[in-house]
DNA sequence: TTTCTGACTCGAA
DNA sequence: CTTCGAGCCAGAA
């Protein structure tokens, strides 16, 4: 598939996809990631219709590292589960040392 | 076709 | 310290 052909969203997943396992990353990062830096409102509506996708959009959270996506997820506390599955602590709603999960795609990965 | 909304972020007051 | 406004893009009504 061209590289033009693919939309916004697509990349938004995959990135979303290479967060590595127990961390978090924010939409802002991976929008930045993209080139789009002012654009975090837009991926955080990516992860909307990322439903049908292998997204793990669980382990993207805002800023702050709080779960304001938490939701729209089935469950009430289900995107907090599915992070404490995975080693992360969360707790009101927040990541803990979510400075040390944090994972900058543009950081942590090539250009 | 226009209008509105949204899982955000940052800078300014 | 808190609060407010603007920017960004895509999809639904």
């Amino acid at each position: 598939m061209k590289p033009e052909t693919i939309s916004f969203f697509e990349r938004v997943y995959k990135v979303a996809r290479q967060i590595p396992y127990g961390r978090v990353t924010s939409y802002g990062a991976i929008a930045k990631y993209l080139g789009a830096a002012r654009s975090a409102r837009m991926v955080g509506y990516a992860m909307n219709v990322s439903h049908s996708k292998d997204v793990p959009a669980h382990r993207v959270v805002n800023r702050s590292g709080l779960l304001t996506g938490k939701h729209h997820f089935q469950g009430t506390n289900l995107m907090q589960q599915l992070l404490e599955s995975e080693g992360i602590v969360v707790e009101d709603n927040q990541v803990k040392n979510f400075t040390e999960l944090y994972w900058d795609p543009s950081r942590e990965l090539p250009e």
